[in-house]
DNA sequence: AACAAATATCGAAGAGTATCGATATTGGGA
DNA sequence: TCCCAATATCGATACTCTTCGATATTTGTT
């Protein structure tokens, strides 16, 4: 089913979504610290987290007051081998006349 | 500057696109034949086709009345680095209790 | 209990998306 | 030239997304 990969690229599919996910594996991993960074107000970080959690790609630990929010890299791979995957399926019968 | 990637996740981020993706891949080239594999009208099918183009992760070659379409493999490849970059670009002080 | 900090949720506005039916366009064949 | 097949475009509709200000919630501190 390709509903479920579609919905991870739609996480990935807002600029501030990917400064947000690279911020966080540069160590950053509180909201209160990521919202001076970016151009949005509070709730829109929010939205935009809960966007990456929903969809897989980050996981929250509450810390008092504070959530931390680390990346799931190993959604990201998934990611990975899933373009990999389209992208060598090919192997059969995509010949384009060669010119030869 | 994070649009550029955005945009190709976003074309990456519906599943009838996904699954135009693989179609190509395997081998279909042409609109029509593509229109009797998926749950979409005629227009549909040329608005996402369109979609695929614009975000430059397919090329269009025109023969006649028909219109083929090849996947930019390069396209798919470049989403793949930047992931592993995103996931790579740790290595610094993202570490987290490593229960030691 | 009162307050402050961090976050989430709500309601609304505005922009964008996916889809369709109808219609236009383009190119090939009679 | 007339028609057909393949595709694109248009206008409309319903839905989703992003953003905000205002407000609620949760937790730690005094």
């Amino acid at each position: 089913m390709y509903h479920e990969q579609a919905q991870r690229f739609k996480a990935l599919s807002d600029p501030n979504r990917l400064r947000i996910l690279e911020l966080l594996i540069q160590g950053e991993t509180c909201g209160c610290t990521l919202i001076d960074k970016l151009p949005i107000g509070q709730p829109t970080l929010s939205y935009h987290l809960k966007q990456l959690a929903d969809a897989g790609l980050t996981r929250r630990v509450v810390d008092g007051t504070k959530h931390l929010y680390y990346v799931e890299k190993d959604a990201l791979a998934s990611l990975r081998e899933f373009l990999r995957d389209v992208e060598h399926s090919t192997a059969t019968s995509c010949e384009v006349e060669t010119n030869g």
